[in-house]
DNA sequence: GTCTATATACGGATAGAC
DNA sequence: GTCTATCCGTATATAGAC
């Protein structure tokens, strides 16, 4: 019984620091943030972050880590489905993300950024690999598409457009905000609409 | 002649320094540049940089008002011309941006992140005031617009798409590049594309 | 496990020689 | 104007008490 709490405790504060840590991180970036800061938005002291996590390096990494694979695996279930239609993933998949990035909104930048501050160091990680795209139900329709329509362009085009249109407004968020006077609710709004828009507009351009 | 050529060497330094900050900071944000870097990167002493410019604060803030201006600036030649239609405008408002961008591909990352961890202070400086909007043969335009054709939601969203497309390649293209192992020259022809591609899909958007 | 106190390193800034 | 040497605050990390 004892032995139970022990572990449970432990588990909370390691896990609270943790959460203290994706909240600063996120918000301020790796170089920007003290790990002081994460200790006091934790509850607890500076020294914990070290006892439960060697360095502030290595409990970055794992946040990052987390953060990078949050960004694909939360889309697998979506885009392995073979009963759906492409364009029903490509709905679904940007559904899926304006909902996350509207609790998240800071996720966006600090993804983009860490990773172009250090792409090898992160990017050798996500391991999930260039093989096992064969296996995507996805990936299997992309291809289908592009034999069947005869797009007079790369298909990629295509993904890009999605994935830009649902996350660049994220982004690009405090800037928008503050050249057009809108408050956080109604971006939150305008991104609702986009939900159905931007599955309009992909259809349109695969005319 | 000793005094201009004392001017000219002065400004020729200075104007050396802050060139190799520009890189520095682009490259790296404010929070992880270290003041050593940019004398490094410069060719002349840390000293020297707060001999010219007093801190690095200061630097920096010089150097972001100058990337945000030139966003901003750059296209102000193009949204204000009144004898261009609005599709045309859009048209080398894109081509403008990518060709920045393929010469500066780091701006949008660092711009959005800075712009992010301090909003208030940046943004408060970008002084050009929205009255002055209502004078723009863009904005004009773009209210004619939404009167004419009786889109369906906020015309916004329009201009949204044509930044998001744009923009939104360059942030992400270290992790595109390693995903599909693209090249960099890949990916400048993929941009180089989307210079007529993009015009095209907001032509449909606007149908 | 959690805290306080402290060692150690690093980074921004300046003094002062040339 | 430009350099070397150095001051001093701050940040990460750890030692050691409880």
């Amino acid at each position: 019984m004892k032995k139970t709490e022990d572990i449970e405790k432990n588990a909370s504060t390691e896990e609270k620091i943790k959460e203290a840590a994706r909240r600063v991180f996120t918000q301020k970036g790796y170089a920007a943030t003290r790990t002081r800061d994460i200790a006091a938005e934790s509850g607890y002291n500076l020294a914990l972050i070290n006892y439960y996590f060697r360095s502030k390096e290595k409990l970055f990494e794992m946040i990052m880590l987390e953060h990078l694979q949050l960004f694909v695996h939360s889309v697998m279930g979506i885009v392995s489905d073979p009963a759906t239609s492409l364009e029903t993933k490509i709905e679904l998949l940007i559904s899926h993300y304006i909902d996350m990035l509207k609790g998240n909104p800071d996720l966006p930048i600090f993804v983009l950024s860490e990773v172009n501050a250090n792409p090898a160091k992160l990017l050798s990680r996500l391991g999930f690999s260039k093989m096992k795209h064969e296996k995507l139900a996805f990936v299997q329709q992309w291809k289908e598409l592009s034999a069947k329509k005869k797009l007079k362009y790369n298909p990629l085009h295509i993904l890009l457009n999605v994935l830009s249109m649902t996350i660049f407004p994220f982004a690009a968020s405090p800037l928008l905000r503050d050249r057009t006077g809108m408050s956080v609710a109604e971006f939150n709004a305008l991104m609702e609409e986009r939900k159905k828009l931007i599955p309009m507009w992909i259809h349109d351009m695969l005319k």
